[in-house]
DNA sequence: GCCAACGTTGGC
DNA sequence: GCCAACGTTGGC
């Protein structure tokens, strides 16, 4: 059981979108990174649980909870010529790039990022690096406790 | 809209 | 395999 950050902008699916979609639950795809594709085909197993972090917004921040509710398989869109994120160097018999599904669990008061930098205990954290792009990152389960505890939980 | 940082591409 | 050029991310 692991821990994850997943960035998502809000404009694009928010945390409110996702608790409005059916099963609110959402294939994560779009992601057209070796690394974070990696942790989802490598590491995400069924029931992680991540934090849903808004970028690339006025607030950016941790907006809620969501579950791995499916392990990762082929990104529909890198097939789709009309979608963005179509690409045209992959093969369904070989496919690049994968999705794992997540599953909404709630929403939380927005913990800013500007709050998260305020905490000493969440130093290390991969989000809070300078020029920190990496759309899912790993997070440490006490940097996990830290803040559903006192952050969220106090809110 | 700016810009720093980073990943990817492709020529050599 | 190097590395310059380019595109993208994302906070501000």
């Amino acid at each position: 059981m692991r821990y994850w950050l997943m960035k998502s902008e809000p404009d694009d699916c928010s945390i409110d979108d996702l608790a409005a979609m059916p099963g609110q639950t959402v294939a994560w795809y779009g992601v057209r990174n070796y690394q974070a594709r990696n942790f989802m085909r490598d590491q995400m197993q069924l029931g992680d649980l991540a934090f849903f972090y808004h970028s690339s917004c006025a607030e950016p921040g941790i907006a809620g909870i969501v579950e791995v509710a499916r392990r990762a398989y082929p990104d529909a869109t890198q097939f789709d010529v009309s979608s963005r994120f179509f690409d045209a160097k992959s093969s369904h018999e070989n496919p690049r790039w994968l999705n794992v599904d997540v599953r909404f669990v709630r929403k939380t008061p927005l913990i800013a990022l500007a709050e998260l930098r305020r905490h000493a205990a969440l130093e290390q954290m991969r989000v809070l690096q300078k020029a920190s792009r990496l759309s899912i990152t790993p997070v440490d389960p006490a940097e996990w406790r830290y803040i559903t505890e006192q952050l969220i939980g106090s809110a």
